[in-house]
DNA sequence: GGGTAATCTAGAACACGTTCCAGCATGGCG
DNA sequence: CGCCATGCTGGAACGTGTTCTAGATTACCC
């Protein structure tokens, strides 16, 4: 049982590595510039000091390029998060908060969230793996935020999934400039009432 | 102000108003065979029998097509539910249940309900008014549902949006294959809790 | 009916994601 | 060191969304 369906990543070597973060570096500038048509594989490839093939290698399509990349972003705002904790006493109101403050973040970059996103949701099965993997990280962001010192209930997964939704669906409006932030707010702080309800 | 941002649509010909139906009509049938791939420009414009040029100025890109294509669909929904909506004591839950049935009938053609939500999820600003559209509909499901005899309060209206934000995630994620449709009920029904919250 | 502007047609052309190939570099193993 | 497998390179080639053009058709107005 050592190998999993998708073929246990053999280990990349020092150079390997390197040529991976400019890779991802290198999306995530052209993406910042113009967001997802900026995105050019061959320019990528071209700036990364890489051949297409090997872009392609790496990442096997644009898409699994940028939720890698959106991968990247969640994990320092995780890290963040997890320094900084958003301090207050209802679980609902930390959680909110916590969701607005990575939301700003993107926003400080919104062509690049744009492309994240973009990336996120046009993704297709071949791509379900990363994307849940993106799903995961934000699931545990909020759970971080809940502060919570025993298991989640059902009742208080089940909030969560949703809350995960709203985050979702309200940055995809954001982005398509058919709602404000002020509105992303109230969407979110609307699904964290699930949070404290019996 | 008798012009709008999109300049005020001339009324169509009998002729335009049948190769409009006739295109719509195609494009569902490739989506309902192969999903979004399937629907090729330059086959949607040969099977309607018009120009590519002609296709371009009714759809001025595939995903305009797509999103028409979904408004087409949701309004018919809309028609089956006013003629037989759904009965039961708890907003909620009638709430929950339109939109699983609503949800059953896109399961029925999972290609075409692919092709649709990943033009609706990929769209961009050049989109927005025809999403917003499509939004209004799905909206007016929820409301319709609810059987409100006023008007409805602020809260209701947050949690039509968070049950709506849901009802796309959701879809998106099932359609991905990373969620199951009973656990599209769990959420649908969660997310439905806030409409029977003081 | 004739004239004119808008629309439609056929098809070429372009852009970008993706695939493929032939040969070169690299890194581990005897 | 020499060999082999794997990875990398440059570049051509393909598919499909989109744009463009020149000429035919249609719709509308007098």
């Amino acid at each position: 049982m050592t190998t999993s369906p998708r073929p246990a990543a053999p280990p990349l070597t020092e150079r390997q590595e390197a040529r991976r973060r400019r890779i991802l570096h290198t999306a995530a500038q052209l993406a910042s510039r113009g967001g997802f048509e900026a995105v050019q594989m061959r320019e990528v490839a071209e700036l990364s000091g890489v051949a297409l093939g090997t872009l392609y290698r790496y990442f096997p399509s644009k898409v699994h390029l940028l939720v890698a990349t959106m991968q990247d972003q969640l994990q320092l705002f995780q890290e963040q998060t997890r320094k900084h904790p958003v301090v207050g006493e209802d679980a609902g109101a930390r959680v909110a908060d916590t969701l607005m403050r990575t939301f700003r973040g993107l926003q400080r970059e919104p062509q690049l969230a744009e492309a994240m996103v973009r990336a996120l949701t046009f993704a297709d099965r071949s791509v379900s793996a990363e994307v849940d993997q993106v799903s995961r990280i934000t699931g545990q962001l909020i759970l971080d935020a809940m502060g919570l010192t025993e298991p989640p209930t059902r009742e208080q997964l089940a909030a969560v999934r949703v809350i995960e939704h709203t985050w979702h669906s309200a940055l995809v409006t954001w982005l398509s400039g058919r709602a404000s932030i002020a509105q992303v707010r109230i969407d979110l702080e609307t699904a964290c009432k699930l949070l404290t309800m019996d």
